[in-house]
RNA sequence: GGGUGUUUAGCUCAGCUGGGAGAGCAUCUGCCUUACAAGCAGAGGGUCGGCGGUUCGAGCCCGUCAACACCCACCA
């Protein structure tokens, strides 16, 4: 048995205990005699360290695993990380520049060697992040997406797919990050509203002065334009038929294409069609059999179809042009236009629409697939439950998956071509006469590994004992902005390749943003390193924060005030402990109480307790922690610390009370500490290895139970009827300013025979606790209290200012007038009478009796009062 | 152009299936009462964004408007 420290010190406390759980097994799975519960860890990123919203996600899953732990559960919580294809690789791309060092100077191999270091130094430094938030994870299955396991996975599912014809290789119009140059995902693009121009540009008609007027945003593609397409409905442009016109850049001859397509309103309504650099202009180009013409290089620079700006980079030519065109006189009218533009998600750079050939997953079927499941029921189960429908929505709207990516640093793309020939071999091992073979350079988007990571990691293709286990997980937990990325993905590929949902439910939570609201971004540099907050506070006060002040599925700010609140709640339970610690004494013995022979505080107590638990198991099932918390604070702060502490004093110091109350407070102290031990495992521990007869560690605990009683309401009403006395004594010493030592004299009028026993059996207590003497007499000019069961008379009116006293209780009167009114109202009603629910007028009538009573002793004490004035 | 979320006390936010508005911080008053002054006791403070509707009863359900935020979408 440990002692605690007079003050507590979250470094101390928080110091030596991690390595302890994993090294005694606490967090290895594989207890078979319990239920399986089974979540893997979202893998972090090993671009760099984690961020508060990892501190986030991790706190909200490791609640969830303690807490089943507790309940019993053989809990397995998969530790992994993401190898993060171009985040990585730009990030060592940056690294090896700034030595001054080209990736291709040193070639693939090289760089992969390079980046394998890279990772191993940046998952040391993330599983010691783990470990200061206390994530309870089990490293015995730990799992990288780039692993030799998981790229067995990878292959095994590339070629299943192309096998059954859902992934194809074609030259299509995909978004090319040039900063990077690999090509992205639709969903890797991100749009930002941008201040450009629309250009105007003057098209002559082919031997004619007469001309038309095309708009567009990047004059620079016009190298790559095939056609002007107008709309055939659009009267202005009818003469047009058969004509062509002159592409002012190059003055080449452009046919005039009609298509329903072009919008009439729109600018000119005549557009410039570049089919190789427009997703639309590509649909219109392989409708009307345009040729498709590509005039940039990789990096966003000219090509030679650019002619004299061959080699300038793409909005340079674009300045360029504009002024020669003006030169000209071939430019009609330039104006400022806002529009959305894409970008790169991990460079920032501007993504350039090109035309590129690449892999894809076909994605109509297999989300066909997944939406028939979650329409029939058979799918996860979403908490907030709105974000099925986004969901939904973006399966029903889905483009083909572009999986290839021209980096390194990824699962290479098993697909061979032959030398010499048109010949393609896709193959989960490479052909035998490998020399007659090139394999594709390219590797897969990292999401193509993350999508099979809750069976990957769990050994799948090989049907293992733990993925018959604890396949499918039980929960996933990710914050809303990855749901396409990840778990629309999962969802498609578990369906396909294991024939059931990936996890039974999705807990989808917010971001975390900065004090002031906004997103956290390096841009703006307000990013909080929760590293420095865990110094700060401790790990258990950012927890705490973290868990307890969101609600399901809502955006919500980073406070230090908050956190410093609930380091103060930590502290609370630690002074708490150091009180009931001293009081058990060293030789205090765990023998359990009779319940039914407790005094009253005790069981009351008791009843608190059972309460909470139920509601904070409730509540943690539902994942509204926010709940969990609120109960916890005030059972702690206000059952606990404020008025069952505070009593047990008196009770302490009577030889007749005190060892059932040494009992109880050790009791309710255990149950509090397992309660709070999901939320702060650290103090939790510390404080458990305080307590009397504790195991080697609260990990081996078990959830409390509820202690049947059958006196609850009876105890909770007596309980109150102290509190509502003691309150009102309080406030009435305060605005009296009466010390404690001042004792007060009090009759008591009965209204119940509760209160009978109560006088009966604690009237000594009462008396001790609140500084008061109960008496016989009743003084005229006693203050009233008028609870529900009793009147109680303060005999004490030196000074008594008998006009403040009036107005006191004319408003006082005022209140309960109203109340009485307003349950006369409803009860009036014969609508309410007819229709409200048989409980509800009951307890209407109740009140109104009591309100009634309440009354009757006000005016009855007004009266005497105006009397004697 | 679609869609979602938010709007509650001075500030930051809870409020779960409709049945008398809550917390933390801040403010005011009084306390160093030996678990805790990072604390204790008490108090004040809100026509729950506006309007309309459903209901015996609305912060909660429906409609509408407004402000803010976010997501999706190929308007050159």
């Amino acid at each position: 048995m440990k002692t605690l420290d007079v003050k507590y010190d979250h470094i101390k406390v928080e110091e030596n205990k991690y390595d302890t759980w994993v090294k005694e097994g606490y967090f290895t799975a594989g207890d078979i005699t319990k239920k399986p519960y089974c979540v893997v860890l979202p893998p972090p990123n090993v671009t760099g360290m984690l961020h508060l919203g990892h501190a986030y996600n991790g706190t909200l899953q490791d609640v969830i695993m303690r807490y089943k732990r507790l309940k019993g559960y053989d809990v397995l919580w998969v530790a992994g990380m993401d190898h993060a294809g171009i985040a990585t690789q730009a990030k060592i791309e940056k690294k090896l520049r700034d030595q001054g060092i080209n990736k291709y100077d040193i070639g693939r191999e090289e760089f992969l060697k390079v980046a394998w270091e890279w990772k191993k130094e940046y998952a040391n430094t993330i599983r010691s992040q783990w470990k200061k938030i206390g994530m309870s994870l089990d490293y015995s299955r730990e799992a990288f997406t780039l692993d030799d396991k998981r790229n067995v996975a990878v292959r095994k599912v590339f070629v299943s797919l192309y096998e059954k014809g859902y992934i194809y290789r074609k030259e299509k119009i995909i978004n090319w990050d040039p900063v990077l140059k690999t090509a992205l995902s639709n969903i890797e693009v991100i749009y930002k509203e941008i201040e450009g121009h629309m250009y105007y540009f003057r098209y002559y008609l082919e031997n004619s002065n007469d001309y038309i007027i095309v708009g567009t945003t990047r004059p620079e593609t016009m190298f790559g334009d095939v056609a002007v397409v107008v709309n055939p409905k659009d009267e202005r442009y009818q003469h047009l038929k058969d004509k062509k016109v002159i592409n002012p850049a190059n003055d080449e001859l452009l046919p005039i294409i009609f298509d329903e397509y072009v919008d009439i309103e729109f600018a000119t309504g005549a557009m410039k069609c570049t089919p190789a650099h427009d997703p639309n202009d590509y649909m219109l180009g392989e409708k009307h059999h345009l040729k498709q013409i590509v005039c940039m290089n990789l990096d966003a620079t000219m090509n030679a179809r650019a002619n004299k700006y061959e080699g300038m980079d793409r909005f340079k030519c674009r300045e360029e042009l504009v002024k020669e065109l003006t030169n000209k006189g071939l430019v009609e009218k330039i104006e400022t236009h806002l529009h959305q533009v894409g970008h790169s998600e991990r460079s920032d750079a501007i993504v350039e629409p090109m035309l590129s050939k690449q892999w894809f997953v076909s994605m109509k079927k297999l989300a066909k697939n997944t939406l028939d499941r979650q329409k029939n029921n058979k799918g996860v189960q979403f908490f907030p439950a709105r974000f099925e429908k986004i969901f939904i929505q973006w399966l029903e709207n889905i483009e083909d998956w572009c999986v290839s990516r021209q980096l390194w640093w990824g699962h290479r793309i098993p697909a061979y071509y032959k030398k010499g020939s048109d010949e393609i071999l896709v193959s989960f091992n490479p052909p035998k006469d490998i020399e007659n073979y090139v394999q594709d350079e390219d590797v897969l988007d990292t999401w193509f590994s993350s999508a099979l990571w809750p069976f990957t990691t769990l050994g799948w293709p090989e049907i293992t004992d733990d993925y018959k286990r604890y396949y499918p997980n039980d929960l996933l937990v990710t914050a809303y902005d990855i749901i396409f990325f990840w778990v629309s993905r999962m969802m498609f590929e578990a369906i396909e390749f294991t024939d059931k949902v990936p996890f039974k439910q999705v807990l989808i939570h917010g971001l975390i943003r900065d004090e002031q609201g906004r997103k956290m971004s390096k841009s703006l540099g307000n990013g909080i390193d929760p590293m420095e907050v865990i110094d700060k506070y401790g790990a258990d006060a950012l927890r705490f924060f973290l868990a307890t002040n969101s609600a399901p599925g809502i955006d919500f700010r980073f406070s230090s005030e908050k956190i410093s609140s609930s380091w103060n709640f930590i502290n609370k339970i630690w002074n708490a402990a150091r009180f009931v610690l001293m009081n058990l004494g060293a030789d205090f013995k765990v023998t359990g109480f009779d319940y039914d022979k407790l005094p009253l505080m005790d069981k009351w107590m008791v009843v608190r307790l059972n309460e909470a638990i139920t509601n904070i198991e409730e509540n943690l099932e539902k994942y509204e922690f926010a709940n969990v918390g609120s109960y916890l604070t005030s059972l702690v702060w206000d059952n606990f610390c404020s008025w069952y502490i505070e009593i047990s004093k008196l009770n302490l110091a009577n030889d007749k009370t005190k060892e059932a109350t040494k009992q109880v407070l050790y009791y309710a102290l255990k149950a509090i500490i397992i309660l709070l031990h999901p939320f702060v495992p650290f103090v939790s521990e510390e404080l458990y290895q305080a307590l009397p007869e504790a195991k080697k560690s609260i990990c081996l605990e078990t959830w409390p139970t509820i202690l049947k009683v059958n006196d609850s309401k009876d105890v909770n009403k007596q309980m109150n009827e102290i509190i509502e006395l003691t309150t009102f004594i309080r406030n009435y010493r305060n605005t009296n300013n009466i010390k404690n030592k001042e004792i007060l004299e009090v009759n008591v009028e009965q209204k119940s025979t509760l209160i009978g026993q109560l006088l009966d059996n604690y009237a000594t207590i009462i008396e001790q606790f609140n500084h008061l003497k109960f008496v016989d007499k009743k003084d005229e000019n006693a203050t009233i209290l008028a609870t529900e069961n009793a009147n109680y008379l303060i005999n004490y009116h030196k000074d008594v200012d008998v006009e403040a006293e009036i107005k006191k209780y004319e408003a006082e009167l005022e209140k309960f007038i109203n109340e009485v009114n307003r349950c006369n109202a409803m009860l009036s009603n014969p609508r309410f009478l007819e229709k409200a629910p048989e409980n509800k007028i009951k307890e209407e009538k109740e009140k109104l009796q009591n309100y009634l009573s309440r009354k009757a002793s006000i005016e009855e004490k007004l009266k005497e009062l105006k009397q004697n004035k």
